[in-house]
DNA sequence: TTTTTTTACGAAAACGTTTGCGGCGGGAAG
DNA sequence: CTTCCCGCCGCAAACGTTTTCGTAAAAAAA
């Protein structure tokens, strides 16, 4: 089954024109004369021509199209993201090749490996759970492949980034945890290499030093692969649950480790906020609608996506090697609900 | 910024071979010695050569890639589709591109344009809350550019479809509330121009005759953006709350218009399921941690993504005409939980 | 009128592949 | 000693564009 479109051949031979002459028609050069611009014009728009990309893509050395590669997106955080993507790229008519590395080293590589063999500009990273190393983007980085990375950035590469103010999504959240009177506050978050969980670890120890506490090692569980693992996350809730000195609330990194330990402690029966309080960093558009609605840390996604996908497209577009890398880091918002109020 | 990649020349140049000859050792060509072959194919690994894909495409008339449009990704169904989607595609060497309507008919236009000018193979459609007409498609698929439809489809494209069985699922799903003893059951559903809002809207109708009760209009509530203006819901919810006999269960058809009902209900301090029971269609992984928990009916929406691809994939590559459509219908689940139990 | 400039267009190469065909050399068959 | 065949490879065209350059004819300048 084939489709087969119109192309600047069949337009030069109805109007008994060159092909060069339609093309630069097309594309209203100064040496067509006005009359024949409009003849090509019309002839064009009647028959619904559209040039074919494929042939740009190759005379022109750019495909037009960026690819994106993210944890997954089964995920109201990255859905949201990749909507700001989109609505970028679609503006400024650039494809978006989204694919998954579901948490996954090996998959992260595979991923990086197709779409730049596809012939992409440029990349939008967020980088896997798993990932260690990133020899494979400092490589592509280094050929002159533009990338920009979001959320889960590396520092290794030198290039524009876009993340959230984590550490003072973290402070707020584990500070309106005290400030509710909770003194064992529990820090459950994802793989100790990502830096989101760095920083929102900071902001964690940050607060409770602030309020004159300590943080307590035994109290901060990683999971290293970002919650893709479900058994993962019941470990360490199971650990927490099994100190001598039981924490009285939990803070919980991204999406999935949120709804992860909600979930769990409902099935254990252990009433929030009354047991044990609840704070995540989550996107979720559900929220206020959990048992206990859930008190939330929310990033700008949206407009991470499109202000990631602003850059990228400036970097691909850039006639001069670009050297002034930007950190743009935007503010979270703190969503209060029940899930962490004080009873009684 | 660009970044240049080895080409067939390149490799033809320092083995002193053609490139037709590189070319065909390469794709194993008959027509090569094995010596031959074995230099080139060792030449290219170590070179980490990749065929150029935008050369190949423009050269078979393929590029290898697939379009989708679907309403928006940011909801548990569709992003659990498009996983499906993703991972026979990769199997299977093709590009996914993604692109959203938002339920609104002209984006709806505008994608499937962008994507058939963007010179993909083949399209996997789910039509937009707003569609009425499918002229569109028709002209692409009179074209010859190969479709699937996937859960709202239409009869006015000969294709292969993929669907939930949603007369079943929503016959199950009013049943259950009939067997909990609920007799004013109430259906928000999308916009009557859709596939899925038809058959659902069957379903539930049958179960009520069924249990000998006849179905009231006043208790069918449409939502003709599909719930993507909160308003609408907001709307049809009061209108139901405002009538003379309240309905003591509303049964929802879409994954946002469960959570958006179950939202409003919260905020209107009305108890569920003590004062209203509710079931809804939706894929939320986290319809176990709503409050109430939500009884949901559940599409094996991976799967229907799987499927959709193969058979997109089959269109593309058959040789010959394909003119035996199929329409594959897939069992949904009732995963009954506390918002459809009756309460003492 | 002759020369120069301008205008408007066409020819051809190039992007990186794939593929039909033609050719060269050597061994087998006549 | 010819003829034929076959294995192996290169030439060139093609996919649909864009772009450089060349060149007619018309217009302007001399």
């Amino acid at each position: 089954m084939k489709f087969e479109a119109i192309t600047i051949k069949h337009i030069a031979k109805a109007l008994k024109l060159s092909v060069s002459t339609v093309s630069k028609a097309m594309r209203g050069s100064h040496e067509i004369s006005e009359e024949t611009k409009r003849n090509v014009l019309a002839y064009a728009r009647e028959h619904n021509y559209k040039p074919n990309p494929i042939a740009q893509s190759l005379k022109r050395g750019r495909s037009k199209s960026i690819g994106v590669i993210v944890c997954n997106i089964d995920n109201n955080f990255f859905s949201q993201v990749i909507n700001g993507i989109e609505s970028i790229a679609r503006q400024k008519d650039y494809n978006v090749i989204i694919t998954q590395s579901q948490e996954s080293y090996e998959r992260e590589i595979a991923n990086s490996e197709h779409l730049s063999s596809r012939s992409v500009d440029g990349l939008i990273i967020s980088l896997s759970a798993e990932t260690k190393n990133v020899d494979h983007f400092i490589k592509l980085h280094e050929k002159g492949l533009p990338m920009v990375f979001f959320d889960r950035v590396t520092d290794e590469i030198a290039t524009h980034k876009v993340i959230a103010n984590n550490y003072k999504g973290a402070y707020e959240a584990t500070r309106h945890l005290l400030q509710q009177g909770f003194r064992r506050i529990a820090h459950i978050t994802s793989s100790g290499s990502l830096s989101i969980t760095l920083e929102r670890l900071e902001g964690y120890k940050k607060a409770l030093e602030d309020a004159g506490l300590e943080p307590d090692p035994d109290l901060i569980k990683f999971c290293p692969h970002g919650g893709m693992i479900p058994e993962e996350t019941r470990q360490a809730l199971n650990e927490l649950l099994q100190l001598e000195q039981r924490p009285d609330a939990i803070f919980t990194a991204s999406d999935r480790l949120s709804t992860t330990t909600l979930s769990l402690l409902r099935k254990m029966q252990i009433a929030v906020p009354q047991q044990i309080a609840l704070v995540g960093f989550t996107n979720s558009i559900s929220a206020d609608i959990f048992h206990p609605s859930l008190t939330s840390v929310v990033q700008p996604a949206m407009e991470m996506g499109q202000l990631t996908t602003d850059l990228l497209i400036q970097l691909i577009e850039s006639k001069r090697p670009v050297t002034d890398f930007k950190k743009r880091v935007l503010d979270t918002e703190l969503k209060i609900r029940d899930s962490s109020l004080r009873t009684q």
